[in-house]
DNA sequence: TATTAAACTTACCTTTAGGTATGTACTTGT
DNA sequence: ACAAGTACATACCTAAAGGTAAGTTTAATA
């Protein structure tokens, strides 16, 4: 496994994007710089470690950047680069496809959800049955 | 956690495309209908657990149509939806921005793999000097 | 009667992602 | 001397994703 090997674009741009965090870090970006305490309030549920991890990641990957003022408490800004911003504008038509078919999903999901507990309930009865 | 609410569409999008294998099956649909062994072929590396897992998530989701020649041997043929081709339509754009930037992607993902690594020396060999 | 072929199914295991909680560094203001 | 404020760092744990390998079903055919 030692070099990447993309099949196709779109495995390229999900392993930019990809993980929980990464589209919802980028979106309050849009409206400009934000300090990682913003940051923090503007992706609501997101924990400092997760928030750092994917920034440093976005960084590395060149849609993120790094501004230290080098102050004390200190005070830093992320914002994002050219790179990630044309990356945004090649995902707003799958945003507006989310948007356009969020109750959709959503109820799809649910439905999703309910099999899984059904599953792991009788499982459970058989294990306990087996006892 | 009973109900899921999406902040964005970005994120109800890419729950309908999450996981590693589910847009590496829905290009070759792209095409046209596959059978499950087909695809097997077509998509390079995924086990037979994962793909009939995404098959019927993606099934479940209204991307994907199955269907089933109840012959024997088993016959049964997948092929996308008219919903499953709009989301492919919305995923275009990505997919270009994806295949433009491939290089640098792999560079990135290769730099974030090193320093991965390093960081993994650096904690054994700590671990091993507190023996 | 045994075999074959295709599409699953299941059990078990390893790896990775993500969560929680606590600690650190540094300087300004008290 | 010390408390406060901000951006991290680190250790530990749980849950979810994914991999491997073996088994199951069915009717036609040898």
């Amino acid at each position: 496994m030692g070099l990447k090997e993309y099949v196709c674009g779109l495995e390229a741009a999900l392993d930019v994007i990809g993980g929980k965090w990464k589209v919802l870090i980028m979106w309050p970006l849009k409206n400009g710089a934000s300090r990682f305490g913003e940051l923090k309030r503007e992706v609501p549920g997101i924990s400092e470690k997760m928030l750092i991890q994917s920034l440093k990641e976005m960084e590395l990957d060149g849609i993120v950047l790094r501004q230290d003022f080098k102050e004390v408490p200190p005070r830093v800004e992320y914002s994002l680069t050219e790179f990630g911003r044309s990356l945004c504008d090649a995902l707003q038509p799958l945003c507006l496809w989310g948007e356009q078919h969020m109750k959709r999903i959503e109820a799809c999901k649910e439905q999703c959800e309910m099999q899984r507990r059904e599953k792991e309930e009788k499982a459970q009865a058989l294990s306990h049955a087996s006892t």
